[in-house]
DNA sequence: TATGGTGTATTAGTATATTAGGACGGTATA
DNA sequence: TATACCGTCCTAATATACTAATACACCATA
């Protein structure tokens, strides 16, 4: 992560956040390796110790991190545990995406028919009930 | 909508503008019906008239409301523009997915196959990447 | 045991979003 | 033209989220 490219509007610990998810999901990050100290890593990007150490705090609530204090922040367990926390992380991306979808009168069939239609390059998805 | 019901930490006149989307999307609000004015229905919610503007500002601004001052708050278009708008609120909804799942590693097509597993009952989606 | 590196807690400044109060302006109609 | 009902604007109070400054606590190791 290069310092100060962040989107505005979106808190800069969530885009940290991401960022980490996404090393993960890649790989790049496993189990048992050290994370850069809060420090470190708000110094490269000229953010708040404490930014940082607000997003190392949410990833720790959901499973990823483990801080060992006075050591470091460490990637958590083993690599079945970040396949779980990604998949409920995942889970619970649907879910936002279903009851955004109910709000438009969808179904949770026609919400998952939209999405394959637009993959599919059709502009314009059946619409719901239909087969 | 009964008086205050609302979920806290979502705010009032976003919850407003969803109980108008399902209303439209069910079909119980057409084009051209006239929706509740801003002080009666607040005064439904409990709520402050400029909280209901603020709800029927952003539907206008979505196209799916036109306001006639003086006279009232109307469905705009024709069925075509609500069901057009329908479909780019639900786009609209499936990027924020698809975006969300991109952090947690899943393609486009990794995002729908999730879903797709997920709604045919199956407990353990398939890895990303595999038929 | 001193030192340098680690995470953590406390506090506060700042910005932004949300809600509300009250006054204003347009339209229809008796 | 008076009245009653409409949306709208302006202003401000309030709450909340975010970021930051600073001081504290823990651990490894020379």
């Amino acid at each position: 992560m290069s310092p100060r490219e962040f989107v505005p509007h979106i808190p800069i610990y969530v885009q940290i956040m991401e960022s980490l998810h996404r090393a993960l999901a890649r790989g790049e990050l496993k189990p048992g390796d050290r994370v850069p100290a809060v420090r470190e890593l708000a110094a490269q990007l000229v953010v708040n110790p404490n930014t940082v150490q607000r997003a190392y705090q949410e990833l720790e609530r959901e499973g990823l991190l483990v801080t060992r204090r006075g050591q470091g922040t460490f990637v958590a367990g083993t690599g079945a545990v970040v396949e779980e926390v990604r998949k409920r992380l995942a889970g619970e991306a649907v879910q936002r995406y279903l009851d955004a979808m109910a709000d438009l009168g969808f179904s949770a069939e026609g919400a998952a028919g939209f999405l394959a239609d637009l993959l599919r390059g059709n502009g314009t998805p059946r619409k719901e009930g239909e087969a």
